[in-house]
RNA sequence: GGCGGAGUAGCCAAGUGGUAAGGCGCGGGUUUGCAAAACCUGUAUUCGCGAGUUCGAUUCUCGCCUCCGCCUCCA
Protein backbone atom coordinates (compact mmCIF):
# COMPACT_ATOMS: atom_id res chain seq x y z
CA UNK A 1 0.00 0.00 0.00
CA UNK A 2 1.23 3.36 -1.05
CA UNK A 3 0.26 5.08 2.39
CA UNK A 4 1.25 8.61 3.12
CA UNK A 5 0.74 9.38 6.79
CA UNK A 6 -2.51 8.09 9.00
CA UNK A 7 -4.22 9.95 11.37
CA UNK A 8 -3.38 8.08 14.38
CA UNK A 9 -6.47 5.97 16.03
CA UNK A 10 -7.97 6.52 12.34
CA UNK A 11 -10.81 3.92 11.30
CA UNK A 12 -10.32 3.15 7.78
CA UNK A 13 -12.47 4.66 5.39
CA UNK A 14 -15.98 3.17 4.74
CA UNK A 15 -18.93 4.37 2.55
CA UNK A 16 -22.68 3.05 1.71
CA UNK A 17 -22.09 0.92 -1.90
CA UNK A 18 -25.26 1.81 -3.96
CA UNK A 19 -24.92 -1.54 -5.74
CA UNK A 20 -24.68 -3.65 -2.85
CA UNK A 21 -27.14 -1.46 -0.46
CA UNK A 22 -24.00 -1.17 2.85
CA UNK A 23 -21.59 0.44 4.59
CA UNK A 24 -18.48 -1.35 2.66
CA UNK A 25 -14.16 -0.43 3.18
CA UNK A 26 -12.68 1.30 0.44
CA UNK A 27 -9.38 -0.19 -0.48
CA UNK A 28 -7.64 0.89 -3.86
CA UNK A 29 -8.34 -2.33 -5.96
CA UNK A 30 -4.52 -1.90 -7.49
CA UNK A 31 -2.86 -1.10 -3.91
CA UNK A 32 -1.92 2.50 -5.04
CA UNK A 33 -4.17 5.23 -5.58
CA UNK A 34 -8.28 4.97 -4.89
CA UNK A 35 -9.27 5.96 -8.48
CA UNK A 36 -12.83 7.11 -9.25
CA UNK A 37 -14.65 8.80 -11.19
CA UNK A 38 -17.09 11.13 -11.24
CA UNK A 39 -19.84 12.70 -13.83
CA UNK A 40 -19.30 16.27 -14.31
CA UNK A 41 -21.61 19.04 -15.78
CA UNK A 42 -23.11 19.32 -18.70
CA UNK A 43 -22.00 22.84 -19.89
CA UNK A 44 -24.73 24.88 -21.21
CA UNK A 45 -25.81 27.00 -18.40
CA UNK A 46 -24.29 27.65 -14.69
CA UNK A 47 -24.30 25.24 -12.59
CA UNK A 48 -26.72 25.83 -9.49
CA UNK A 49 -26.72 24.26 -5.93
CA UNK A 50 -27.74 21.17 -6.86
CA UNK A 51 -25.28 20.06 -9.05
CA UNK A 52 -23.22 21.29 -6.72
CA UNK A 53 -24.39 19.53 -3.77
CA UNK A 54 -23.11 16.27 -5.53
CA UNK A 55 -20.02 18.02 -6.64
CA UNK A 56 -19.00 18.77 -2.96
CA UNK A 57 -19.83 15.58 -1.67
CA UNK A 58 -17.21 13.85 -3.78
CA UNK A 59 -14.91 16.56 -3.11
CA UNK A 60 -15.42 15.80 0.40
CA UNK A 61 -14.57 11.61 -0.30
CA UNK A 62 -12.31 12.64 -1.64
CA UNK A 63 -10.48 14.73 0.91
CA UNK A 64 -11.64 12.34 3.32
CA UNK A 65 -9.78 9.66 1.91
CA UNK A 66 -6.56 11.88 1.60
CA UNK A 67 -6.66 13.29 4.70
CA UNK A 68 -7.03 9.60 5.86
CA UNK A 69 -3.74 9.16 4.10
CA UNK A 70 -5.00 7.35 0.95
CA UNK A 71 -3.59 8.82 -2.17
CA UNK A 72 -6.51 9.07 -4.95
CA UNK A 73 -6.84 9.51 -8.71
CA UNK A 74 -9.72 11.19 -9.54
CA UNK A 75 -11.23 11.84 -13.13
CA UNK A 76 -14.38 13.89 -13.75
CA UNK A 77 -15.59 14.81 -17.19
CA UNK A 78 -16.77 17.80 -19.12
CA UNK A 79 -20.48 16.91 -20.79
CA UNK A 80 -19.57 19.41 -23.85
CA UNK A 81 -21.74 18.20 -26.51
CA UNK A 82 -25.01 16.30 -26.18
CA UNK A 83 -28.85 17.80 -26.71
CA UNK A 84 -28.75 20.55 -24.73
CA UNK A 85 -25.23 21.75 -25.29
CA UNK A 86 -25.83 21.51 -29.64
CA UNK A 87 -29.88 23.03 -29.18
CA UNK A 88 -28.68 26.10 -27.28
CA UNK A 89 -25.02 26.99 -29.35
CA UNK A 90 -27.45 26.60 -32.29
CA UNK A 91 -29.98 28.83 -31.12
CA UNK A 92 -27.03 31.67 -29.94
CA UNK A 93 -25.37 30.90 -33.38
CA UNK A 94 -21.91 30.53 -32.04
CA UNK A 95 -19.57 27.34 -32.17
CA UNK A 96 -20.04 24.15 -29.96
CA UNK A 97 -16.71 24.62 -28.03
CA UNK A 98 -17.00 28.72 -27.95
CA UNK A 99 -20.55 28.21 -26.40
CA UNK A 100 -19.76 25.61 -24.13
CA UNK A 101 -15.90 26.82 -23.03
CA UNK A 102 -17.96 30.07 -21.23
CA UNK A 103 -19.84 27.78 -19.26
CA UNK A 104 -16.72 25.29 -18.42
CA UNK A 105 -14.91 28.67 -17.10
CA UNK A 106 -17.60 29.66 -15.05
CA UNK A 107 -18.21 26.35 -13.54
CA UNK A 108 -14.51 26.34 -13.23
CA UNK A 109 -14.55 29.53 -11.41
CA UNK A 110 -17.32 28.21 -9.30
CA UNK A 111 -15.62 24.92 -8.26
CA UNK A 112 -12.81 26.91 -6.76
CA UNK A 113 -14.76 29.43 -5.21
CA UNK A 114 -16.05 26.53 -3.25
CA UNK A 115 -12.95 24.72 -2.49
CA UNK A 116 -13.47 21.83 -4.41
CA UNK A 117 -9.95 20.21 -5.33
CA UNK A 118 -9.48 20.11 -8.88
CA UNK A 119 -9.67 16.17 -10.40
CA UNK A 120 -6.22 14.88 -11.24
CA UNK A 121 -7.74 14.61 -15.12
CA UNK A 122 -10.89 16.42 -16.64
CA UNK A 123 -11.90 14.83 -19.74
CA UNK A 124 -13.41 16.56 -22.51
CA UNK A 125 -16.19 14.63 -24.14
CA UNK A 126 -15.68 16.20 -27.65
CA UNK A 127 -12.31 15.66 -27.40
CA UNK A 128 -12.54 11.50 -26.83
CA UNK A 129 -15.05 10.54 -29.81
CA UNK A 130 -12.88 8.33 -31.38
CA UNK A 131 -12.88 6.58 -28.48
CA UNK A 132 -16.43 6.70 -28.31
CA UNK A 133 -16.58 5.11 -31.83
CA UNK A 134 -14.31 2.46 -31.53
CA UNK A 135 -15.86 1.77 -28.00
CA UNK A 136 -19.20 1.38 -30.17
CA UNK A 137 -17.78 -0.63 -33.05
CA UNK A 138 -16.70 -3.28 -30.56
CA UNK A 139 -20.18 -3.12 -29.07
CA UNK A 140 -21.31 -3.96 -32.52
CA UNK A 141 -18.84 -6.49 -33.42
CA UNK A 142 -19.47 -8.25 -30.54
CA UNK A 143 -23.13 -8.16 -31.34
CA UNK A 144 -23.88 -6.27 -28.23
CA UNK A 145 -25.51 -3.35 -30.70
CA UNK A 146 -27.01 -2.90 -33.38
CA UNK A 147 -27.48 -0.10 -36.65
CA UNK A 148 -31.02 0.89 -37.38
CA UNK A 149 -32.07 1.98 -40.68
CA UNK A 150 -31.68 6.12 -39.74
CA UNK A 151 -27.73 5.30 -38.99
CA UNK A 152 -28.25 5.48 -35.08
CA UNK A 153 -26.77 2.91 -33.43
CA UNK A 154 -28.26 1.13 -30.08
CA UNK A 155 -27.17 -1.00 -27.41
CA UNK A 156 -29.54 -4.52 -27.26
CA UNK A 157 -30.43 -4.69 -23.90
CA UNK A 158 -31.08 -8.48 -24.24
CA UNK A 159 -27.66 -8.66 -24.97
CA UNK A 160 -26.42 -8.46 -21.31
CA UNK A 161 -27.87 -10.30 -18.80
CA UNK A 162 -26.68 -8.40 -16.00
CA UNK A 163 -28.76 -4.97 -17.16
CA UNK A 164 -30.25 -3.60 -14.26
CA UNK A 165 -28.63 -4.83 -11.29
CA UNK A 166 -27.60 -1.01 -9.93
CA UNK A 167 -31.13 0.17 -10.26
CA UNK A 168 -33.00 -2.87 -9.35
CA UNK A 169 -34.69 -3.34 -12.60
CA UNK A 170 -35.83 -6.87 -11.73
CA UNK A 171 -38.05 -5.38 -9.18
CA UNK A 172 -39.06 -2.51 -11.11
CA UNK A 173 -41.64 -2.53 -13.53
CA UNK A 174 -40.81 -0.46 -16.75
CA UNK A 175 -43.61 0.92 -18.19
CA UNK A 176 -42.57 -0.35 -21.55
CA UNK A 177 -46.26 -0.14 -23.11
CA UNK A 178 -46.34 3.53 -22.42
CA UNK A 179 -42.76 3.58 -23.33
CA UNK A 180 -43.04 2.23 -26.85
CA UNK A 181 -46.59 4.10 -28.04
CA UNK A 182 -44.69 7.11 -27.36
CA UNK A 183 -41.73 6.41 -28.94
CA UNK A 184 -43.66 4.94 -31.78
CA UNK A 185 -45.69 8.35 -32.02
CA UNK A 186 -42.43 10.53 -31.86
CA UNK A 187 -41.16 8.81 -34.81
CA UNK A 188 -37.75 9.73 -33.41
CA UNK A 189 -36.66 6.31 -32.67
CA UNK A 190 -36.13 3.00 -34.53
CA UNK A 191 -35.03 0.03 -32.18
CA UNK A 192 -35.82 -3.24 -31.58
CA UNK A 193 -37.02 -2.92 -27.92
CA UNK A 194 -37.90 0.62 -26.78
CA UNK A 195 -35.87 -0.16 -23.62
CA UNK A 196 -32.44 -0.14 -26.12
CA UNK A 197 -30.82 3.12 -25.52
CA UNK A 198 -28.84 4.79 -28.27
CA UNK A 199 -25.32 4.41 -28.73
CA UNK A 200 -24.92 7.18 -31.96
CA UNK A 201 -27.39 9.14 -32.92
CA UNK A 202 -27.05 10.05 -36.21
CA UNK A 203 -27.20 13.26 -38.09
CA UNK A 204 -29.86 15.77 -37.94
CA UNK A 205 -30.75 19.02 -39.45
CA UNK A 206 -31.39 20.82 -36.13
CA UNK A 207 -27.49 19.40 -35.30
CA UNK A 208 -25.92 22.49 -37.82
CA UNK A 209 -22.22 21.44 -38.15
CA UNK A 210 -22.12 19.68 -35.34
CA UNK A 211 -21.27 16.17 -36.45
CA UNK A 212 -17.99 13.47 -36.87
CA UNK A 213 -17.89 10.82 -39.15
CA UNK A 214 -17.92 7.20 -38.32
CA UNK A 215 -18.68 3.82 -40.04
CA UNK A 216 -22.77 4.34 -39.50
CA UNK A 217 -22.20 7.79 -41.41
CA UNK A 218 -22.06 11.11 -39.64
CA UNK A 219 -23.36 11.97 -36.30
CA UNK A 220 -22.24 12.18 -32.86
CA UNK A 221 -22.00 10.19 -29.81
CA UNK A 222 -24.83 9.42 -27.61
CA UNK A 223 -24.68 10.89 -23.77
CA UNK A 224 -24.10 7.28 -22.21
CA UNK A 225 -21.24 6.46 -23.96
CA UNK A 226 -19.16 9.34 -23.57
CA UNK A 227 -18.54 8.38 -19.61
CA UNK A 228 -17.50 5.18 -20.83
CA UNK A 229 -15.04 5.46 -23.10
CA UNK A 230 -13.62 8.26 -20.75
CA UNK A 231 -13.41 6.06 -18.10
CA UNK A 232 -11.65 3.27 -20.18
CA UNK A 233 -8.61 5.47 -21.48
CA UNK A 234 -8.04 7.37 -17.57
CA UNK A 235 -9.10 4.43 -15.36
CA UNK A 236 -9.20 1.17 -17.09
CA UNK A 237 -11.31 -1.86 -17.32
CA UNK A 238 -11.56 -1.47 -13.30
CA UNK A 239 -11.49 0.92 -11.02
CA UNK A 240 -12.70 1.74 -7.67
CA UNK A 241 -15.24 4.27 -7.69
CA UNK A 242 -17.88 5.78 -9.81
CA UNK A 243 -20.32 8.47 -8.53
CA UNK A 244 -22.74 10.72 -9.14
CA UNK A 245 -26.22 12.45 -8.84
CA UNK A 246 -29.08 9.72 -7.93
CA UNK A 247 -30.87 10.46 -10.58
CA UNK A 248 -27.92 8.95 -12.98
CA UNK A 249 -28.80 5.77 -11.34
CA UNK A 250 -31.26 4.80 -14.35
CA UNK A 251 -30.59 4.96 -16.75
CA UNK A 252 -27.22 6.59 -17.05
CA UNK A 253 -25.01 4.45 -15.00
CA UNK A 254 -27.07 1.28 -15.67
CA UNK A 255 -26.39 2.03 -19.83
CA UNK A 256 -22.43 2.50 -18.45
CA UNK A 257 -22.23 -0.61 -16.99
CA UNK A 258 -24.19 -2.40 -20.06
CA UNK A 259 -21.45 -0.50 -22.41
CA UNK A 260 -18.39 -1.14 -20.80
CA UNK A 261 -18.81 -4.46 -19.48
CA UNK A 262 -20.12 -5.92 -22.83
CA UNK A 263 -16.86 -4.08 -24.98
CA UNK A 264 -13.68 -4.40 -22.72
CA UNK A 265 -15.15 -6.47 -19.80
CA UNK A 266 -13.36 -5.99 -16.49
CA UNK A 267 -15.36 -5.24 -13.44
CA UNK A 268 -16.03 -1.57 -14.03
CA UNK A 269 -16.62 0.50 -10.85
CA UNK A 270 -16.14 -1.32 -7.19
CA UNK A 271 -18.61 0.77 -5.23
CA UNK A 272 -21.18 3.06 -6.45
CA UNK A 273 -21.54 6.40 -4.54
CA UNK A 274 -24.36 8.43 -4.78
CA UNK A 275 -25.99 11.62 -3.27
CA UNK A 276 -29.51 12.52 -3.05
CA UNK A 277 -30.93 15.81 -4.22
CA UNK A 278 -30.93 19.39 -2.87
CA UNK A 279 -34.58 20.71 -2.66
CA UNK A 280 -35.30 24.39 -1.96
CA UNK A 281 -38.45 25.20 0.45
CA UNK A 282 -39.33 21.58 0.71
CA UNK A 283 -39.84 21.03 -3.21
CA UNK A 284 -37.49 20.00 -5.84
CA UNK A 285 -35.48 22.95 -7.49
CA UNK A 286 -37.02 24.59 -10.72
CA UNK A 287 -36.50 27.60 -12.75
CA UNK A 288 -40.60 28.56 -12.58
CA UNK A 289 -40.52 29.20 -8.94
CA UNK A 290 -37.19 30.74 -8.70
CA UNK A 291 -35.89 28.50 -6.37
CA UNK A 292 -32.94 27.01 -9.06
CA UNK A 293 -30.07 28.90 -7.22
CA UNK A 294 -26.26 29.43 -9.11
CA UNK A 295 -23.71 30.75 -6.43
CA UNK A 296 -23.96 33.98 -8.51
CA UNK A 297 -27.56 34.37 -7.37
CA UNK A 298 -26.36 33.68 -4.10
CA UNK A 299 -23.60 36.00 -3.63
CA UNK A 300 -26.32 39.11 -5.01
CA UNK A 301 -27.35 38.75 -2.12
CA UNK A 302 -24.27 38.33 -0.03
CA UNK A 303 -24.18 34.69 0.66
CA UNK A 304 -20.10 33.55 0.27
CA UNK A 305 -19.41 30.41 -1.76
CA UNK A 306 -17.63 29.08 1.43
CA UNK A 307 -21.59 29.81 3.62
CA UNK A 308 -23.23 27.99 0.81
CA UNK A 309 -20.29 24.79 1.15
CA UNK A 310 -21.24 24.42 4.96
CA UNK A 311 -24.88 24.42 4.11
CA UNK A 312 -24.69 21.53 1.32
CA UNK A 313 -22.00 19.61 3.76
CA UNK A 314 -24.34 20.51 6.82
CA UNK A 315 -26.46 17.06 6.65
CA UNK A 316 -26.18 13.40 5.28
CA UNK A 317 -25.57 13.05 1.56
CA UNK A 318 -28.23 9.95 1.27
CA UNK A 319 -30.70 12.35 2.00
CA UNK A 320 -32.28 14.53 0.65
CA UNK A 321 -31.03 18.33 1.72
CA UNK A 322 -33.49 21.18 2.14
CA UNK A 323 -32.08 24.34 1.35
CA UNK A 324 -33.38 27.23 2.98
CA UNK A 325 -31.92 31.20 3.87
CA UNK A 326 -32.27 30.54 6.79
CA UNK A 327 -29.82 27.59 6.72
CA UNK A 328 -27.10 29.92 4.98
CA UNK A 329 -27.50 32.37 7.76
CA UNK A 330 -26.63 29.59 10.24
CA UNK A 331 -23.91 28.35 8.08
CA UNK A 332 -22.77 32.36 8.16
CA UNK A 333 -22.89 32.26 12.16
CA UNK A 334 -21.55 28.59 12.88
CA UNK A 335 -18.33 29.37 10.64
CA UNK A 336 -17.75 32.59 12.24
CA UNK A 337 -17.88 30.68 15.62
CA UNK A 338 -15.11 28.53 14.74
CA UNK A 339 -12.95 31.21 13.22
CA UNK A 340 -13.43 32.98 16.09
CA UNK A 341 -12.41 29.86 18.18
CA UNK A 342 -9.22 29.31 16.03
CA UNK A 343 -8.23 32.77 16.20
CA UNK A 344 -4.37 32.91 16.67
CA UNK A 345 -3.90 29.24 15.23
CA UNK A 346 -2.72 29.34 11.79
CA UNK A 347 -4.36 26.69 9.15
CA UNK A 348 -1.09 24.33 8.13
CA UNK A 349 -1.54 23.79 3.96
CA UNK A 350 -3.70 20.86 2.83
CA UNK A 351 -0.63 18.97 1.64
CA UNK A 352 0.96 19.04 4.84
CA UNK A 353 -2.40 17.30 6.63
CA UNK A 354 -2.23 14.42 4.33
CA UNK A 355 1.19 13.70 6.71
CA UNK A 356 -1.04 12.22 9.14
CA UNK A 357 -0.56 13.20 12.70
CA UNK A 358 -2.58 12.97 16.27
CA UNK A 359 -5.70 14.83 15.67
CA UNK A 360 -6.20 15.34 19.56
CA UNK A 361 -9.63 15.88 21.11
CA UNK A 362 -10.72 16.07 17.44
CA UNK A 363 -10.36 12.19 16.75
CA UNK A 364 -13.71 11.50 17.08
CA UNK A 365 -14.77 13.95 14.41
CA UNK A 366 -12.41 12.12 11.45
CA UNK A 367 -14.10 8.88 13.45
CA UNK A 368 -17.58 10.48 12.05
CA UNK A 369 -16.16 11.16 8.53
CA UNK A 370 -14.95 7.89 7.76
CA UNK A 371 -18.05 6.36 8.65
CA UNK A 372 -19.90 7.00 5.51
CA UNK A 373 -19.10 10.99 5.18
CA UNK A 374 -21.11 11.72 8.32
CA UNK A 375 -20.52 15.08 8.16
CA UNK A 376 -23.00 16.51 10.36
CA UNK A 377 -21.53 14.01 12.77
CA UNK A 378 -18.55 15.17 12.20
CA UNK A 379 -19.66 19.03 13.06
CA UNK A 380 -21.11 18.24 15.91
CA UNK A 381 -18.07 17.28 16.95
CA UNK A 382 -15.91 19.66 16.13
CA UNK A 383 -18.14 22.31 18.30
CA UNK A 384 -18.50 19.73 21.08
CA UNK A 385 -15.02 19.80 21.67
CA UNK A 386 -13.96 22.82 20.54
CA UNK A 387 -13.30 24.51 24.12
CA UNK A 388 -11.00 21.59 24.63
CA UNK A 389 -9.17 22.12 22.32
CA UNK A 390 -6.17 22.78 24.03
CA UNK A 391 -2.58 21.46 22.78
CA UNK A 392 -0.90 21.31 18.86
CA UNK A 393 -1.99 17.96 18.33
CA UNK A 394 -6.01 19.69 19.10
CA UNK A 395 -5.59 22.31 16.68
CA UNK A 396 -4.01 20.08 14.14
CA UNK A 397 -6.79 17.54 14.45
CA UNK A 398 -9.13 20.59 14.00
CA UNK A 399 -7.86 21.44 10.87
CA UNK A 400 -7.67 18.27 9.77
CA UNK A 401 -11.36 18.16 10.39
CA UNK A 402 -11.62 21.37 8.33
CA UNK A 403 -9.74 20.08 5.28
CA UNK A 404 -11.54 16.82 5.44
CA UNK A 405 -14.41 18.78 5.16
CA UNK A 406 -13.00 21.31 2.69
CA UNK A 407 -13.90 24.39 4.92
CA UNK A 408 -11.96 27.28 5.28
CA UNK A 409 -12.75 29.96 7.93
CA UNK A 410 -13.90 33.80 7.01
CA UNK A 411 -10.90 36.14 7.74
CA UNK A 412 -11.38 38.67 10.29
CA UNK A 413 -13.58 41.43 8.50
CA UNK A 414 -10.84 43.26 6.23
CA UNK A 415 -13.49 45.47 5.56
CA UNK A 416 -12.83 49.04 4.46
CA UNK A 417 -13.93 51.71 6.54
CA UNK A 418 -14.42 54.84 4.59
CA UNK A 419 -12.99 57.98 6.11
CA UNK A 420 -16.76 59.64 6.28
CA UNK A 421 -17.41 56.60 8.06
CA UNK A 422 -14.63 56.58 10.36
CA UNK A 423 -15.02 60.14 11.46
CA UNK A 424 -18.16 60.14 12.39
CA UNK A 425 -17.25 57.18 14.50
CA UNK A 426 -14.42 58.88 16.27
CA UNK A 427 -16.34 61.64 17.02
CA UNK A 428 -18.99 58.96 18.83
CA UNK A 429 -16.36 57.60 20.81
CA UNK A 430 -15.09 60.89 22.18
CA UNK A 431 -18.73 61.62 23.34
CA UNK A 432 -18.97 58.50 24.85
CA UNK A 433 -15.59 59.19 26.30
CA UNK A 434 -17.30 62.63 27.71
CA UNK A 435 -20.25 60.93 28.55
CA UNK A 436 -22.33 62.95 26.21
CA UNK A 437 -24.70 60.23 25.70
CA UNK A 438 -27.73 62.45 23.66
CA UNK A 439 -24.72 62.93 21.34
CA UNK A 440 -23.14 59.42 21.22
CA UNK A 441 -26.40 57.93 20.23
CA UNK A 442 -26.80 60.66 17.08
CA UNK A 443 -23.92 59.71 15.87
CA UNK A 444 -24.90 55.98 16.48
CA UNK A 445 -27.63 56.93 14.21
CA UNK A 446 -26.29 58.52 11.75
CA UNK A 447 -23.80 55.72 10.87
CA UNK A 448 -26.82 53.01 11.21
CA UNK A 449 -28.58 55.54 8.42
CA UNK A 450 -25.23 54.95 6.12
CA UNK A 451 -25.28 50.86 6.88
CA UNK A 452 -22.86 50.73 9.59
CA UNK A 453 -22.71 49.40 12.98
CA UNK A 454 -20.66 50.33 15.55
CA UNK A 455 -19.28 47.25 17.75
CA UNK A 456 -17.71 48.31 21.37
CA UNK A 457 -14.74 46.94 23.33
CA UNK A 458 -13.52 47.62 26.53
CA UNK A 459 -10.56 49.83 25.12
CA UNK A 460 -11.96 50.72 21.62
CA UNK A 461 -14.48 50.36 19.24
CA UNK A 462 -15.19 48.39 15.45
CA UNK A 463 -17.45 49.69 12.39
CA UNK A 464 -18.84 46.81 10.49
CA UNK A 465 -21.59 47.32 8.02
CA UNK A 466 -24.79 46.61 9.13
C1' G B 1 -49.27 2.37 -11.06
C1' G B 2 -43.89 0.70 -10.08
C1' C B 3 -39.28 1.85 -7.35
C1' G B 4 -36.64 4.39 -3.52
C1' G B 5 -36.18 7.66 0.69
C1' A B 6 -37.91 10.49 4.89
C1' G B 7 -40.91 11.81 9.30
C1' U B 8 -36.28 13.62 16.12
C1' A B 9 -37.44 20.51 19.97
C1' G B 10 -39.54 27.11 16.45
C1' C B 11 -35.92 25.80 12.11
C1' C B 12 -31.67 22.65 10.31
C1' A B 13 -29.84 18.10 12.04
C1' A B 14 -26.62 13.57 14.41
C1' G B 15 -27.47 9.20 16.82
C1' U B 16 -28.16 4.54 19.72
C1' G B 17 -31.60 -2.06 22.13
C1' G B 18 -30.76 1.00 27.98
C1' U B 19 -33.23 5.87 28.12
C1' A B 20 -31.90 12.13 23.06
C1' A B 21 -24.85 15.29 19.69
C1' G B 22 -24.36 19.84 17.47
C1' G B 23 -25.70 24.49 14.79
C1' C B 24 -29.34 28.49 14.12
C1' G B 25 -33.20 30.87 16.77
C1' C B 26 -35.23 32.00 21.37
C1' G B 27 -35.19 32.87 27.07
C1' G B 28 -32.11 34.19 31.38
C1' G B 29 -27.48 36.28 33.29
C1' U B 30 -22.63 39.12 33.14
C1' U B 31 -21.12 43.48 30.73
C1' U B 32 -23.09 48.31 28.90
C1' G B 33 -25.43 55.14 30.08
C1' C B 34 -29.26 52.28 27.04
C1' A B 35 -28.29 49.10 23.05
C1' A B 36 -25.32 46.21 19.77
C1' A B 37 -21.14 42.96 20.14
C1' A B 38 -18.80 39.58 23.43
C1' C B 39 -18.91 35.96 27.30
C1' C B 40 -21.75 32.51 30.68
C1' U B 41 -26.16 29.79 30.82
C1' G B 42 -31.15 27.53 29.92
C1' U B 43 -33.93 25.38 26.10
C1' A B 44 -37.34 17.49 23.42
C1' U B 45 -39.50 12.99 30.30
C1' U B 46 -39.28 12.63 24.29
C1' C B 47 -37.93 10.84 18.73
C1' G B 48 -45.37 10.70 12.84
C1' C B 49 -49.59 7.12 14.76
C1' G B 50 -51.09 2.13 16.56
C1' A B 51 -49.79 -2.68 17.91
C1' G B 52 -45.93 -6.56 18.71
C1' U B 53 -40.94 -8.70 20.31
C1' U B 54 -37.94 -7.46 24.78
C1' C B 55 -36.29 -6.71 31.56
C1' G B 56 -36.20 -2.28 28.50
C1' A B 57 -37.45 0.61 21.70
C1' U B 58 -36.75 6.64 19.37
C1' U B 59 -33.53 2.60 17.77
C1' C B 60 -36.06 -4.37 15.83
C1' U B 61 -40.99 -6.45 13.45
C1' C B 62 -45.96 -5.59 11.40
C1' G B 63 -49.84 -2.27 10.01
C1' C B 64 -51.37 2.76 9.16
C1' C B 65 -50.90 8.14 8.15
C1' U B 66 -48.15 12.16 5.95
C1' C B 67 -44.30 14.15 2.96
C1' C B 68 -40.49 13.95 -0.86
C1' G B 69 -37.83 12.11 -5.03
C1' C B 70 -37.25 8.90 -9.35
C1' C B 71 -39.56 6.11 -13.43
C1' U B 72 -38.81 12.23 -19.44
C1' C B 73 -30.50 12.43 -22.04
C1' C B 74 -32.19 16.79 -14.36
C1' A B 75 -26.41 16.33 -10.00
Amino acid sequence: MQWLGRAVNAAPVRLFDTLKREVVPLEPVDGQSFRFYCCGPTVYGPAHIGNFRTFVMQDVLRRVLEVGGMRTKHVRNITDVDDKTIRDSVASGRTLSDFTSEWRDKYHEDCEALNCLQPHVEPSAVEHVPEQIAMISELVEKGHAYRSDDGSVYFKISSFPGYGELSRLDTRELDLGKTQNERANSDEYDKDNAADFVLWKARREEDGENFWESPWGQGRPGWHLECSAMIRKYLGETFDLHSGGEDLVFPHHENEIAQSKCSCGGEFARHWFHSAHLLVNGKKMSKSSGTLYTLADLAEEGWSAMEVRYVLIGSNYRKQLNFTKESLHAAREALGKLAKAATGHKAPGYRSLLKGGNPGVFAGALDKLNEDLNTAGALGEVFANLKSAKSGDDWRGFFMVLAALGLTLPEPAAVKVPDDISEIAAKRWEARQAKDWAASDIFRDELAAKGWVVKDGREGYEVVPL
